[in-house]
DNA sequence: TTAAAATTTTAGGCATGCCTAAATCTAATT
DNA sequence: AATTAGATTTAGGCATGCCTAAAATTTTAA
């Protein structure tokens, strides 16, 4: 039987996978906000079940098997949070934590239900790609928007959705998916990054630059 | 603090308590589908956090915080079935359970959002009544269709809504909520009735009946 | 290359919520 | 009043999923 503790460990994993190939016990305790203990504990659990790959002290990666539970979930989360904001009137700062905790009980018809009243939808409200039905999620790996070089333009593709207050701030400033920011300069010492979006110009912290996700550059 | 199956039993407790005032350790684990052991364990712990009171061997009673909590769960439970029922298209005989399963994990905007989309309704699909936000539900003892005299008409008021094929079988007859029902006769020996609506005859067994509730009968 | 630092695992514990089996209490019958 | 049947509680156990502290391993740096 796969429990609520398992589908976050195994969505954990496949989040973090992005990228690099294995994923490490201490970055999977950080993000869960568990111990590293309680993670190998778990690690072995679902290793012995099949759904991911583990050697010790060398990390885990997931199998095909888990990566399909990875997905369903995600799909869940995603597919919740437009929901959420599009149908119910939600704003995008809470729908998080909502659909943290939905994620793990609706059933298969309420994911359908919700994909039909959305018009089978493929980006959710924080610009994250919402896997088809057992269809991959292939997301790009995006630059952050402290790394883009000065005097380049780019377009915002997601936010990360974790935190309320830094929604609420980006809603403000119009920083959202699909909007085009020029970066005008980077102040040294992890100083600020001065931006222009349409004719206002804007400063924004370092913190906040790392969890905006933009397209890659093309010059 | 209050975990999912604590609250689970103070809704059964509370639903059970209609009509009685006390609620037996059996009725309770048959009800839940846990052994009798199991019950007496949680009930001392929600005695000791002031939800209900009780005596060894004589029972339970909801205090006033209990009985808050327990319709707070029914009022989550009801208005989840006529959302999925209204406005995500789900058929009556799906949404108990999926119900049972989201009741304990949404939040108080959620529910909000929801009773505002139905337009604050007060009835669930199956026919049971909606507590109010902080206020008491006060289900009228009715009568089953098996105790209604033959000759009378009756209006059917709720039907039990935690068996799927009984609730297709009971749509298919047309025996919804707010329909009225005339009593042809009651076979003996634990017969079939014979009931007319509208213009059709139909035969339902005793267990069926059971599960029918109506309006007490004014003559 | 060896010592120190960081990471990871093991060991032992705890709360929750369920179980079965045995003991105890209540209520009904004689 | 004593016996007995039924209901209830106690005792002991198990799986889950978390924790801290100590031990083991890997990585980094001198």
């Amino acid at each position: 039987m796969i429990t609520h503790a398992m589908e976050d460990y195994l969505k954990t994993v496949y989040l973090l996978q992005e990228g690099q190939e294995k994923v490490s016990t201490s970055a999977i305790a950080q993000q869960m906000e568990v111990s590293a203990a309680s993670v190998t504990g778990m690690i072995r659990k679902l290793a012995a079940m099949g759904l991911l790959n583990y050697t010790s002290y060398q990390g885990v990666e997931l199998t095909e098997g888990g990566k399909k539970i990875a997905q369903e979930i995600i799909r869940h989360h995603r597919l919740l949070e437009l929901y959420l904001v599009e149908i119910m009137g939600f704003t995008w700062d809470k729908v998080h934590d909502e659909a943290d905790k939905l994620e793990h009980v609706i059933s298969e018809e309420f994911e359908e239900r919700m994909s039909e009243a959305l018009g089978h939808p493929t980006t959710d409200p924080h610009g994250h790609a919402i896997p088809a039905k057992d269809g991959a999620l292939q997301e790009i790996a995006y630059e952050t928007l402290t790394e883009v070089d000065v005097g380049n333009s780019v377009t915002i593709q997601h936010v990360n959705d974790n935190n309320p207050e830094m929604l609420r701030y980006l809603d403000q400033l119009g920083i959202l998916p699909g909007i085009v920011v020029h970066v005008v300069a980077k102040e040294p010492f992890n100083g600020p990054l001065r931006l222009r979006i349409d004719q206002t110009e804007h400063f924004i912290g370092r913190e906040v630059a790392d969890n905006v996700f933009v397209n890659p550059q093309t010059i």
